[in-house]
DNA sequence: TAGAGATAGTGATTTTTATAACAAAGGAGT
DNA sequence: ACTCCTTTGTTATAAAAATCACTATCTCTA
């Protein structure tokens, strides 16, 4: 799996034919094609096989893919057999409701700590995991071996935040705070920037014929 | 503004761009260069200068931007001059959060209606909009003439939900389901998946160097 | 008003990504 | 074993997007 620059659209469609082979799979399928792939998720079947492609030859010709082992090809390629410990800073309305969203509680990704500032907070229960007071950020990551951080928090203190994050050592950043991050090269961010969804969609209902 | 095809990276950093300018103006900033928008987004100034060159000529050479007057024009092309009307369908963790998410009560976005199935919800007051029931969706949609509907069910419904609001009349949809829905090709649907967002930091920390 | 410095706009080029088309390979039926 | 059917893997092509490099034009100063 030594590959050197993989599409970010490739990653992303890899992920979602990971969720639709393992829906096929407690359907109880056993073979699916590309073209079935390719259906379910609304690209073309050339996409699919060209995807796959990056990482080697995973089907039969002829036949398609064996679910099942296409899943586990998959789960490795995308590093889902690994387990990676998250830590939400910002336990407000986004930071619970994240803790709690069963999207975020899956195989492969487990919540280890959270924290926020407001000391009302800190103590309270999240889905089994207890708030911490945002002092103790460092000590948390280092103590959980954090992995990723969900960031949550205001804007005006996304970058502080962050900061501290890859001091203390964290790989990674999901970023839901309005605010563009900047972070050393090694360290990988990722934005979700709801805001900007609304306004994409505000340009396309704009503009659409 | 007659434009006909702008790559969906472009209408994402001029969103990017027209919050920068923003918060330039609230600094009292009056002029700005590409080369200073390119650096607080993490891009080059010739990215900048391309974007902004799908829409018109709104600098002056030698000179850069005048902040208020290219917040304008961004937030014409952008379409938030207008005002938007919002339902949020599901008032689960998620759903709450968004509701009440000070991202999501910007200008030119206004929740108007909030549904549920569960009848312990209905009646509830989120952010001073009553939970309705998901039975009268239909009607929801109509009284209040929504333009984006905000998915926020299990995905085990969201395809049900979608085709109800595209039946409806809604003319946009931001799912946060992880579900791959489908809808009619004037319906414009973006996808805000949490677990994809994680599966793809686990693939790059899988595989960076 | 001429020249220097700065910065936008734009055409050319390169790089990246997606699409299309087809050869290779497996399985099933005879 | 041969032929047909299916579907993968891959190569070739096209499309899209980003980068680069240059020209045009503005301001300011001498």
């Amino acid at each position: 799996m030594k590959v050197y620059k993989i599409p970010e659209a490739t990653v992303i469609r890899l992920s979602i034919y990971s969720r639709q082979l393992s829906n096929l799979r407690k359907a109880g399928v056993e073979t699916v094609s590309s073209e079935e792939i390719a259906n379910s998720v609304g690209v073309s079947s050339a996409q699919v096989r060209k995807d796959l492609a990056y990482f080697g030859e995973f089907g039969t010709r002829g036949v398609g893919y064996r679910v099942d082992e296409l899943l586990g090809y998959l789960t490795k390629i995308l590093g889902l057999n690994k387990e990676w410990n998250l830590a939400i800073i910002g336990a407000g309305k986004l930071g619970s409701a994240l803790a709690l969203y069963e999207g975020f509680r899956q195989r492969g990704f487990s919540i280890r700590a959270i924290c926020d500032v407001d000391q009302n907070i800190v103590g309270q229960n999240l889905a089994g995991v207890m708030v911490d007071s945002m002092d103790i950020l460092e000590k948390l990551v280092k103590e959980h071996d954090i992995n990723i951080g969900i960031i949550t928090v205001p804007a005006s203190e996304a970058q502080k935040v962050t900061d501290r994050l890859v001091d203390a050592g964290v790989a990674a950043i999901l970023n839901f705070s309005p605010q563009v991050l900047k972070v050393p090269p090694d360290v990988i961010l990722r934005n979700v920037d709801l805001a900007v969804n609304l306004k994409v969609l505000s340009f396309n209902l704009s503009h659409n014929r």
